[in-house]
RNA sequence: GGAGAGGUGGCUGAGUGGUCUAAAGCGACGGUUUGCUAAACCGUUGUACGAUUAACAUCGUACCGGGGGUUCGAAUCCCCCCCUCUCCGCCA
C-alpha cells in the first residue's frame, strides 16, 4: 500500500511512476486525493463536536456528584441531539475512509528509479549470464520422456488423482525432489545465514492482503472449506508461496532496530489456480497447480534494502552455480513487475530439453509496501517508528529446477548423472532405468 | 464438538456508568548522589489520525481482543464474532 502522505505531497511523481507500470492505475490518484480531502474535513468537524460533548459530559458528571440534578438535566437536554450528529458524521467518515482505502489497497507499488521503463517481458534487460548451454552429441530428451522412462514421474496417474496440472513423483523422482529441497535448505541456513522456518500451508485472507495478493488477484488462489460448509468459504486459503505466511510472521509488531535484519528461509509446497493459463503449454511440470519451493524472506532497515536485494539474488544464483546449471539474470522492467514489488530480478535456468530458459527465481524488494499493509514497524535508534523493507526471493522453485536438472545431466544411455554435491543427499551417482 | 473461566499499557495486575478518559507494582530510560558499581530518591515512559506552526511544539480525537448497540457520558451494561486457558469427547 502506498503512503497517503506520499501521494498528498508528491502527486505528480506518484502519478508518473504508476503510469510507467503499464497498468493505468494512475487515474485513481485524483479520486484518492479527493476522498482523502473529504475525510479530513469531516474528521475536523466531528472531532470538534466530540471535544465539546466530552467537555459537557464531564460537567454533567461533576454536577451529579454535587447533587445538582436539575442543572445536570438541563445540560443533558443541551447535548442530547449532539449524539445523533456525531453518529451521522462518524458514519460518513467511515464510508469515505472505506472508499479511499479500497482504492489505496488496489494500487500497485511504485517502481524504484533504477528500474528500466518498459511494456512487457521483451523489455527486460539481461544483467548477467553464468555458464553456458551444455552441448549434447545426441538428441537430448525432455523431462517428460526422461521422467517416464526412468519411472521418476507418473503424469497419467497424477491426472487420475487430481486432474491436470499436478505431479506424481515416484521412486528416484521423489528422492531427487526431496534431496534438492534439503540441499537448498542446508545451503541457505548454513552458508547464507537464514533462519529456517516451517509455516502453515493454509492462511487467512489478511495474510494474502498483507503481501499484496489480495484483493486484486483473488481468482488465482485455492480457498479451503472445512468439511461440507460453503459458509466457511473465504476463511482460509492454500498458500501460493511461502512468502505469504513467512512475510506476515511479524505483522502488527513493532520490532527493535537490533532485531534487523531478519532473514528467513522456508520450504513449502505452493498452490496456484493459474486461472486463464490452462491449455497452453501445460504438459509436463513447467506450469502446475502445486509445486515445491524454498523461499527466502528478509525484513530489513530501509537504508539496507537494495544491498540486501543484491545479496539475496546472489544467494539464489549460488544454488544454480553449485548444481552447475547455466542461467541468466534479468532485471524486470516497469511493465513486467509484480504488484507489490519496487524492483525485481528474475533468474532463468537453461533447460536443454525445452530449448528455453525457465524462471526459477524472482527476487523482489517490496520496500515498505507490504509492511504498511501489515502494520509492521520497527523502532529506530532514535525512538521513531518506521516501516521496515520486506524482500522475498525464490531460492529456488523446485519443479522447474528439477526439469533443468534432469535435462542438463542426462546421458546418451538415457540415465541421469548426479553431480558430487548432491550425491550425499541422493546416495547414488547415477539414476538409471 | 460439549461445559466452564478469561482477554486491560513492555510485563504483572486493580478498576461493574461520571469527579485526571486506567490505581499500584515491575521493567526500561533520564537525573541527583557516588572513586566505581549497587542501593536510595526524583522524574519520564504507548499507538494512530487530525488541526495550528517555518520549525521546536501545542491542542484535539480515537484506541482496555474485534465489531455493533444503549446513554449527555462505556474498560464498565446489552448483542454478535475472534482468540487463550481448564475439563470432557473425538482424533494423526
Amino acid at each position: 500500500m502506498l503512503d497517503i502522505k506520499l501521494i498528498r505531497e508528491n502527486v505528480d511523481i506518484v502519478r508518473k511512476r504508476l503510469a510507467s507500470r503499464n497498468a493505468s492505475e494512475e487515474k485513481f490518484v485524483d479520486e484518492v486525493l479527493s476522498l482523502d480531502d473529504q475525510r479530513r474535513k469531516l474528521l475536523a468537524e466531528v472531532e470538534q463536536l466530540k471535544a465539546t460533548r466530552n467537555r459537557v459530559s464531564k460537567e454533567i458528571g461533576a454536577l451529579m456528584g454535587q447533587k445538582k440534578l436539575e442543572e445536570a438535566e438541563a445540560k443533558k437536554k443541551e447535548t442530547r441531539d449532539m449524539g445523533d450528529r456525531v453518529a451521522e458524521l462518524d458514519k460518513q467518515v467511515a464510508e469515505v475512509e472505506l472508499k479511499r482505502d479500497g482504492i489505496l489497497i488496489s494500487l500497485p507499488n511504485l517502481p524504484h528509479e533504477s528500474v528500466p521503463i518498459g511494456k512487457s517481458f521483451e523489455d527486460n534487460p539481461e544483467i548477467r549470464v553464468w555458464g553456458e548451454k551444455p552441448k549434447f552429441d545426441f538428441q537430448p530428451k525432455n523431462h517428460i520422456e526422461l521422467g517416464e522412462s526412468l519411472k521418476m514421474l507418473d503424469f497419467a496417474r497424477a491426472t487420475k488423482l487430481s486432474g491436470s496440472g499436478f505431479i506424481l513423483y515416484t521412486h528416484w523422482g521423489a528422492k531427487l525432489e526431496r534431496s534438492l529441497i534439503q540441499f537448498l535448505l542446508d545451503l541457505h541456513t548454513t552458508d547464507h545465514g537464514y533462519i529456517e522456518v516451517a509455516p502453515p500451508h493454509v492462511v487467512g485472507p489478511h495474510c494474502l492482503e498483507g503481501v499484496g495478493q489480495f484483493p486484486k488477484f483473488k481468482d488465482q488462489y485455492y480457498g479451503v472449506v472445512e468439511g461440507d460448509r460453503p459458509d466457511a468459504m473465504g476463511k482460509l486459503y492454500l498458500i501460493p508461496t511461502a512468502e505469504t505466511p513467512v512475510a506476515n510472521i511479524h505483522r502488527e509488531e513493532i520490532l527493535s532496530a537490533q532485531q534487523l535484519p531478519i532473514r528467513y528461509c522456508a520450504y513449502t509446497p505452493c498452490f496456484r489456480g493459474e486461472a486463464g493459463a490452462a491449455g497452453v503449454g501445460t504438459r509436463g511440470m513447467i506450469r502446475v497447480h502445486q509445486f515445491d519451493k524454498v523461499e527466502l524472506i528478509k525484513i530489513v532497515k530501509p537504508e539496507d534494502s537494495y544491498a540486501e536485494l543484491e545479496s539475496m539474488t546472489a544467494n539464489a544464483e549460488k544454488v544454480l552455480q553449485l548444481l552447475g546449471l547455466h542461467y541468466r539474470v534479468l532485471l524486470l522492467c516497469t511493465g513486467d513487475m509484480g504488484f507489490a514489488s519496487a524492483k525485481t530480478y528474475d533468474i532463468e535456468v537453461w533447460a536443454p530439453g525445452q530449448g528455453d530458459y525457465l524462471e526459477v527465481s524472482s527476487c523482489s524488494n517490496c520496500e515498505d509496501f507490504q509492511s504498511r499493509r501489515m502494520n509492521m514497524r520497527f523502532k529506530t535508534e532514535t525512538g521513531e517508528n518506521k516501516m521496515p523493507h520486506i524482500l522475498n526471493g525464490s531460492g529456488t522453485a523446485l519443479a522447474r529446477l528439477f526439469v533443468a536438472f534432469v535435462e542438463t545431466y542426462q546421458q546418451p544411455d538415457g540415465s541421469i548423472k548426479i553431480p558430487p554435491i548432491l550425491q550425499p543427499y541422493l546416495k547414488t551417482d547415477r539414476i538409471s532405468a
